[in-house]
DNA sequence: AAGTGGTCTAGACCACACT
DNA sequence: GTGTGGTCTAGACCACTTA
């Protein structure tokens, strides 16, 4: 029958990673994205950078440029790489403004994107609770660095929240002076790691004392609480992250697909 | 230099759809998409109903299959059709269960999903209002269809919600002597109106007198409100709803990606 | 055994960006 | 012009489902 095929001779490719020759767990395209994934995540290869192209990296692997490219597709969908039609494909950078628009979903009820300053953020470590390290999965003894800060939107206080971080992750954080006001793109820059994913558990609470005090309020006013957790690219939680809002003349925008 | 190659010789199609010739404004594969698009909004094909393979449909349209095929995976994508392998590609058909499961953010703390019952639901019929009209894209002195209900999760009252519809999309419904639990199944079984995306807008408000009777609490307790307006394939507005919930060991789930 | 979608390859041309 | 990603085609084999 087959006079053209060459079956999946895919023996010795130059790479150091190996591909599953027989009866692929997987499909080549996703062992070719796990590559990729890695070499982002280990910092192989880093933000801001422009990859070889498709055929080199089909060339470099041993595989066809169609399957890189399905890989570097996937990839480009879960906002890992930037592709640009003439220049070529780059690694995803964080930025204030990329990281904003994508994890942040509180709008002005008139439609426009809110941009939180930070004030009065307070840093301290602590050994992890109980509760800290059951949402970061760490063991016991393991230490946090606890952030506190209000956000303010239009010169008023908004978001009263409170940032849970493995110290392990951040062995420089606690000595920097002042912490910046968007954090992913600076855990990017400064860490190494890249925030890919996470979820937040929304729930109606009264204004308590404190909350009330952080955001200039009477106690008892009904307030969004967002109870977020957010992983790296190896699936390790980064942060834990609770923040109380004060939504007037604002929402949470979800899009429901 | 072009021995082999069969340029872009698409006149005369098979199908009534024209294709873009020359110059395509979209790529042939989202025009393809679109055909597809139309048939499953016309009902030319409808829910749960096999559609032809894709060599039938390439040849029918006078495309290759590799097109076919990547105008049917971005369907399956937005939920429109579904791939078994060995089977077919089937339209996706809406069933309480997907439908709950898709579009229903409410979850226990504990993790597992809430599926909630109806009570009290009320129906009547009216001029739209401003307000509804803006919501809907409704003109002047079009009727909706005001549904109100209570909806319990293990015995307790959890959601106090109304839904406004328009009338003209849902002309037997008033007839209707009860409204089911889960509408958008409902809808596109018995009306061709299939729910495709939509937006909810959360926001926390203080019980009031008529949301305290109805969920059975003392008014004045912190409660979240959904506002949400959801879209039929050719985007126009079909529902807009409000819903008030009181989560008592419960949360509205956001996945950030 | 036949038919379907899923994977993988190979090659051509197009659109875009930089030199 | 050269090189990149984007589109489109064609064909082979694989995995799964049904008859």
């Amino acid at each position: 029958m087959s006079a053209t095929r060459k079956p999946n001779s895919k023996e010795a490719s130059p790479s150091g990673a190996e591909l599953t020759t027989a009866l692929a767990a997987q499909p080549l395209y996703a062992q070719v994205e796990a590559i990729f994934v890695d070499r982002i995540r280990t910092g192989v290869w880093r933000p801001g950078q422009l990859i070889p192209s498709e055929f080199e990296l089909a060339r470099e692997i041993g595989v066809s440029q169609g399957t890189v490219r399905k890989a570097l597709n996937a990839l480009a969908v879960d906002n890992l790489v930037e592709r640009r039609q003439g220049r070529g494909t780059f690694v995803a950078e964080h930025t204030p403004d990329k990281m904003l628009f994508r994890f942040f979903n509180l709008f002005e009820d008139g439609g426009g994107h809110i941009e939180p300053d930070s004030q009065n953020t307070r840093m301290s470590i602590a050994r992890a609770n109980k509760e800290e390290r059951e949402r970061l999965k760490l063991d016991v003894g393991a230490e946090v660095i606890r952030v506190s800060r209000v956000r303010t939107h239009a010169g008023k206080p908004m978001i009263y929240e409170t940032i849970v971080l493995p110290r392990q992750f951040f062995p420089g954080l606690v000595k920097e002076k002042t912490i910046p006001n968007t954090l992913y793109d600076h855990f990017q820059k400064e860490y190494g790691l890249t925030v890919s994913h996470g979820e937040e558990r929304i729930t109606a609470v009264a204004a308590g004392e404190r909350e009330a005090k952080a955001l200039e309020i009477a106690p008892g006013l009904p307030l969004i609480r967002l109870d977020r957790t957010m992983y790296a690219l190896n699936e390790a939680p980064i942060e834990w992250r609770v923040s109380i809002c004060l939504l007037s003349g604002a929402h949470y925008l979800v899009r429901l697909r």
